[in-house]
RNA sequence: GUCCCCAUCGUCUAGCCUGGUCUAGGACAAGAGCUUUUCAAGCUCUCGACACCGGUUCAAAUCCGGUUGGGGACGCCA
């Protein structure tokens, strides 16, 4: 039975890095049917947090990674202990005490070369006589990290260890003590690191780093699962967009490349912009319902769906990320809004309150209300007035909008109505005579 | 400083294992154009890489060695 786990420390945020290795963890288990388990590393009493769980669950979660098992290392104190005992009675740990007179339990490390043959880097060879001596248990009980690492992947029967290229050198220390606590070794799989655009490792200053901040800026999960798989991985035929249940079947970890890959955001971008594109307005609607009532352009418990339903449709096929309906489609939900200065300059300069005037008459000489109607009668318009449907078409959409950018004018009419669009260009016109 | 990992367009990558089919393919970005009612989308085209040096070989992006560059690890953090 083929068996995985993710291990983060609940001393931060989840992060695009983790993210990724639980990914390629999860990915694994599925292709070979095999199971996902976390193990969350909160040794570190002082500087793990219940948020950072509660927040790195929520994260794995609502990237469709879930888990089969789930487990604590806080509440495992117990063996930790009990197996630094065996090794200290094999003889291969000895007692040290500190100055306050606290016993520490220390690994000694026999120099001997260890070949570890790694899934996706082959054959590494490292010479332990470099390594210290590594603690087990701390002087304060607690167990260090690739103590407690070891006897959890053994007890819990870790058949694949896959996880970051930095844990490369910790890996012969941990195989030190499969050996001397008897336990098999399981096999090893190092992903490499995700770098910042800047160079090196990922941090808060390079970019963002924790999945609620995608999640939160308007990325779908399966767009941001798309764009992490191919970091590192490619199925191998040119193929980009690629949906989970595909990657599953088309997974392979000796495919995962070695080398270091840097986190480009347009790809990200376009990728969502792909997903965005396909979704099913219905579900993009249920998403972008609880970004509008937190911005007050709806209330929570009255709000017209069907509505809302026929604006995101409108915006769809050019969103890049799902925060851009919320700031694209404002002028739909606010009373006053206000005009973008570039786009007056650029589209209103001229006064063409006459033009406006015109228009607002026309519309209600319309005998219908609906977006064909509204074009002809707009078309018809331009014509007597012998201008360019242009000349007219974006001073209107400025005015109505405050934006140069956004869906098709009459579109925007159609659903702004025609109360509210006569509204505001007579409003525009009254404002700009004095 | 010591040890380890890595190296194809600006970025993600295919090809490398099993040398010839590679004047190195795709995608993102960039640039140009088409379409057009702005933006986006779509379509067409352009730009653009085997880090370097040496070796093996009839033949090297592919195999070997070195150099350089990048990254990581050396905690009673994980």
């Amino acid at each position: 039975m083929i068996r995985v786990r993710f291990a983060p420390s609940p001393t931060g945020n989840l992060h695009i890095g983790g993210a990724r290795t639980a990914l390629f963890n999860w990915l694994y288990a599925r292709s070979k049917s095999g199971q996902f388990l976390l193990r969350i590393e909160d040794t570190d009493l002082s500087r793990s947090k219940k948020e950072y769980v509660e927040e790195i669950l929520n994260s794995l979660k609502w990237l469709g990674f879930e888990w089969d098992e789930v487990c604590y290392q806080s509440q495992r104190f117990d063996i930790y202990r009990e197996y630094a005992q065996k090794a200290l009675k094999g003889g291969h740990a000895y007692i040290e005490k500190s100055e306050s007179g606290r016993e520490a339990i220390i690994f000694k490390v026999v120099p001997q070369k260890v070949k570890i043959n790694d899934l996706i880097h082959g054959e590494i060879e490292f010479d332990t006589s470099v390594i210290k001596d590594q603690v087990l248990i701390k002087s304060d009980g607690t167990p260090t990290y690739n103590f407690s690492c070891v006897v959890d992947d053994a007890l819990m029967k870790i058949s694949h260890i896959i996880r970051g290229d930095d844990h490369i050198s910790n890996t012969p220390k941990q195989i030190l003590l499969y050996q001397a606590l008897g336990f098999p070794l399981p096999e090893f799989a190092h992903l490499p690191l995700i770098l910042a655009k800047e160079g090196g490792r990922m941090s808060k200053r390079k970019g963002a780093t924790a999945i609620t901040e995608y999640r939160s800026m308007g990325y779908l999960p399966k767009a941001l699962v798309n764009f992490l798989m191919l970091l590192g991985w490619s199925p191998g035929d040119n193929r980009e967009i690629i949906g989970i249940e595909e990657a599953i079947k088309l997974f392979d970890i000796r495919n995962v490349n070695k080398a270091a890959a840097v986190m480009d955001l347009d790809k990200l971008d376009w990728i969502n912009n792909q997903y965005l594109k396909n979704e099913d307005p219905a579900s993009l609607t249920e998403a972008v319902i609880p970004m509008l009532v937190e911005k007050k352009y709806i209330d929570k418990d009255k709000f017209d769906k069907d509505y809302i339903l026929s604006l995101v449709k409108l915006f769809q096929p050019r969103l890049t990320v799902l925060n851009d309906f919320v700031d694209w489609a404002d002028f739909f939900f606010l009373k006053d809004i206000t005009i973008d200065p570039e786009a007056k300059q650029k589209y209103l300069a001229r006064d063409l309150s006459k033009e406006f005037k015109l228009f607002i008459d026309r519309l209600d000489k319309l005998d219908k209300f609906d977006i064909v109607t509204i074009e002809a009668g707009f078309r018809e318009l331009v014509k007597e007035l012998n201008i360019e449907a242009k000349a007219l078409i974006h001073p209107i959409r400025v005015v109505l909008t405050g934006k140069t950018i956004g869906p098709g004018l009459f579109e925007v009419i159609y659903y702004l109505g025609k109360e509210r669009t006569q509204e505001r260009l007579s409003k525009f016109i009254k404002k700009e005579r004095t």
